[in-house]
DNA sequence: CCACCTAGATGGCTGAGCGACCTACTTTCG
DNA sequence: CGAAAGTAGGTCGCTCAGCCATCTAGGTGG
């Protein structure tokens, strides 16, 4: 098992819909695999992502559109579907990135526990 | 049409998970009603939450032991369902709210667009 | 009287993450 | 040599929550 201590383990309902942005901005930083997608998601402290979560999603990215991948056999190893993103890819990232990070900040203040009633009301 | 340009509807999945802990939020803020919490929601940015989303996510805070209902008469206007956090709520409210906003955090850097707009470095 | 607003609630649809499982290739170790 | 483990990709059914449509019901105004 390597679910060691430091695996955050967001709630799955928190990663939907972001994920697919979080997977995409990894493909944006250059070109890679799936299976590296994965360990890379979790070594950025999003948790282990399940194949059964990341290869569908991957699919559904190059099936809009935002991703490009090619096979390339394996030198050593089994072969690797390796994944680039497209600009219509990167124009996406860049403005659901936005919007994404305009939300976490609404509902960051939003669910910040408010100072005890009294005060403003 | 209900879909004014000033509402952000932010994605469906978006809301996921994060929702709830909005919705504690805003009953956190002092005793209200239902419908009260979905105009709430609107007002704050949310965009306007459905009634099919918004009662059951109440019924499953109630459950939860989250929040505590007592029913009213209307004086004017139907009767309310009104809503109050319990000791309960407002723990999971201040610890999920932190957990959130980490999570928030994390993902608003990691779908920031990378400074290397050009080069696979 | 009817339309509309307020207020709460239900039920089927859908999409995505999860768990379980599978194929295939390579390396390591008993 | 052969089993096990690691790498790499993939499928399928389950579940959960937000959506839409619809319903009940009281109050208000044209």
């Amino acid at each position: 098992m390597t679910t060691p201590a430091s695996n955050p383990a967001w709630p799955a309902q928190w990663l939907r819909g972001v994920l697919d942005l979080a997977v995409l901005a990894v493909v944006a930083r250059g070109e890679t695999y799936g299976y590296r997608i994965g360990t890379d998601l979790a070594a950025l402290g999003l948790g282990a992502v399940k194949g059964g979560t990341l290869y569908p999603l991957l699919a559904r990215l190059e099936d809009a559109g935002d991703v490009v991948s090619t096979w390339r056999e394996g030198e050593s190893g089994p072969g690797r579907k390796w994944y680039s993103a497209t600009p219509a890819g990167r124009a996406r990232l860049s403005e659901e990135g936005a919007r994404w990070r305009a939300f976490a900040h609404l509902t960051s203040d939003l669910v910040h526990e408010v100072p005890t009633a009294g005060g403003t009301r």
